[in-house]
DNA sequence: AATGATGTTTAGCCACTACTAATTACAGTC
DNA sequence: GACTGTAATTAGTAGTGGCTAAACATCATT
């Protein structure tokens, strides 16, 4: 009944892990946005997703990309599973900051065990969120999945709680957080600059004017 | 003026956690004894001695074996830190047991990061002890190594507290942890077979006769 | 000093994961 | 519908870390 069938590699589940977050995003799993995404050249990811697809992990149609299969799903989930449930530990446990957290995850949720990962659980109390706000799948590996509302949804005026920022960009983490901006925080969107422009929201910590791209990957709820 | 000249595979770490403990246990690491320890072929870890000496972290010399040179005793001594600060906090944090901690540390002692490291080790209030009794180097690298004294070093009717039990062998750990054999367990030598037969404790588990070779290998102080 | 057992190394191989250079497919434009 | 730029794939190579089979050192004996 367990879904690990195969010990996968570290690489095996990195590449998992980047075709699940562009599924996630809604992008299609391209060779060049899984080289861009991987740090690696195109011939490289090229052969991973054949590895992939041997494994039976996604359906690959050369020039068109991969999708997911359900067994490539799953192990993706563990990895996920694995990841947030670390951030959230690191975060809680150990005061490790928002922005160290990510890469701390990336080595660690290769190499834990299920046994750890159940105590890990256990301790934090079955957490649903890391401590980016993304969901964390539960042992079953389901997974939280609403429609994702952004500080741009806001208009001038109204009030919202951050809910989730981005991961894995440490340095605009570090920036988020001088500014305020990281989950949990109450914000009131002050101004909304035209033609794509820089929307204002304040904080506890003063106003601040961000870019309307990243300001559309904060989460709000 | 870190000691970490060079980022090294988890495999090389392994090599070298093994030369170090044949050191310690003051056997000559040889490629037999090597290959054995790493459950790898003869070649393979003549191979790996290679390697390692063109790092510059073992002296090589053919069909005599390795030893460590000072650079490569720092790096065995990292992984040993790391190695024995994972077993400690997995133990007193997450209520692993003493069986399970060996495995999951040997896999996390490669990945994790110095910054983890320190934290591990505050959260701990800087223990000098793994939970098998092991000393644990501490930030500089320096390690406790008194004399090692065993049961088979007490005579009838002696007492002594339990410091070190073998580390590594899960199955003989949940034995000796039936028998109530682990660290802090104060015991008594009720009797000593001669020939290099069997010694009996009392502990407060009753009472217990173990093999020679066995007592050999659990530490009193 | 020669022999034979044992231990070690060399030679040649494979899997994994990366790379560059060269080629081929696809998609949008004229 | 042929052309052209972009994307993707193939071909060939490299480093790490493992293997077996064969060759070679060392050591203990005779």
């Amino acid at each position: 009944m367990g879904d690990h069938s195969k010990e996968l590699t570290s690489a095996v589940e990195d590449y998992l892990k980047a075709v699940y977050a562009l599924d996630v995003e809604g992008k299609r799993a391209t060779t060049s946005a899984l080289a861009e995404r991987m740090h690696v050249s195109a011939p490289s990811a090229t052969a991973m997703m054949k590895r992939l697809a041997e494994l039976g992990l996604v359906e690959r149609a050369p020039y068109r990309g991969v999708v997911l299969t359900k067994k490539g799903r799953l192990c993706a989930l563990e990895v996920v599973r694995h990841h947030r449930l670390i951030e959230r530990y690191l975060a809680d446990s150990l005061g490790m900051s928002l922005d160290e957290v990510h890469a701390e995850a990336d080595k660690l949720e290769h190499v834990i065990s299920e046994e750890l990962e159940a105590r890990i659980d256990a301790a934090l109390g079955y957490p649903t969120h890391d401590p980016h706000g993304d969901p964390i799948p539960d042992t079953k590996l389901r997974i939280a999945d609403g429609p994702f509302r952004s500080l741009v949804d806001l208009g001038p005026g109204d009030t919202a709680v951050v809910v989730r920022v981005p991961d894995g960009d440490s340095e605009l983490l570090r920036y988020l957080a001088e500014i305020a901006l990281v989950p949990g925080q109450t914000l009131e969107l002050t101004r909304s600059a035209p033609f794509g422009g820089p929307l204002t929201v304040r904080t506890g910590s003063g106003e601040h004017a961000i870019a309307r791209e990243l300001a559309a990957t904060v989460g709000i709820g």
